[in-house]
DNA sequence: CTTCGTGCAAAAGCTTTGCAATGCG
DNA sequence: CGCATTGCAAAGCTTTTGCACGAAG
């Protein structure tokens, strides 16, 4: 088990550590993906051949709890996790061919959010957006098929 | 049961129609809100009492298919399904006090699709869009309980 | 009359929960 | 040593599927 920055910090807020725990934030943060629970499990049983599908689930949401980890939906029935920096705010671009996922600051969303607050009288609150499309290589290739 | 305006079109196009797939249409079409399938389960029941769960689900799995309604994905772990006019994109702002929806035509979109094509060389595919928020009216409350 | 849709029941897929045993602090 | 967490097994919930019967065109 690798020693991760944030399990001394966790230790003295009085959370309590298990190797199960760490492990699952081990592969969220390191992996650049968003990955389903399953495949989160998946990446651990090499390591650790008895953690049980539960305690992956249980894992996140006590991760969830203590703001390390949020879930996000990309409408295909299961939810991914992925890390989540101090108080980060970003959003994604997920192509819809290739299944990339670009990242992108909230920021862009700056504009949107004043407009629709004068038009609609409404408050966006952005957690994190998955938004679909294609990707600049994909469309290429798409192109070229049709 | 009510004649529906698609009804005679499909007919023509060669589509079979039932009183079950009629009337799930019908419930989609005249409710203002989103509903989940158990929920257009129950709206039928009254009328049609020995309808299926899975009836239903089949009846809007056929409707999506030809185009009359879209499911949405508002990240609770079930489906809802909304009427879809005559090619019409458009998007809701939900507010995560009272769960009020606000239609919102595309075009709200168009600076933003802009911005990201032309940043990231990526071409925005928005089917339909759930954005989460407060509305005015709930904000007014939250802020009077602070 | 043929084909497709329905009802019913069972299964599938993701996630949660109960409980006794284990291990963290 | 006490209590939270784990593994295991079972249940929950939404959605899908197999199959024989029944209805649509």
């Amino acid at each position: 088990m690798e020693h991760l920055e944030e399990a001394t910090l966790l230790r003295q807020q009085g959370h309590r550590l298990t190797p199960q725990r760490l492990q699952v934030l081990q592969v969220v943060k390191s992996n650049a993906r968003h990955l389903t629970a399953e495949e989160i499990h998946a990446a651990i049983v090499p390591e650790q051949p008895y953690i049980d599908i539960a305690t992956v689930y249980r894992s996140l949401q006590w991760l969830q709890a203590v703001g390390l980890v949020a879930p996000i939906n990309i409408g295909d029935g299961r939810l991914r996790y992925e890390y989540r920096h101090r108080g980060d705010h970003h959003h994604h671009l997920i192509c819809q061919e290739c299944e990339q996922e670009t990242e992108i600051p909230d920021d862009v969303f700056a504009m949107l959010k004043t407009t629709i607050e004068e038009r609609y009288g409404f408050t966006i609150q952005l957690e994190h957006l998955a938004i679909p499309g294609h990707c600049a290589a994909c469309r290429v290739v798409m192109v070229q098929r049709s």
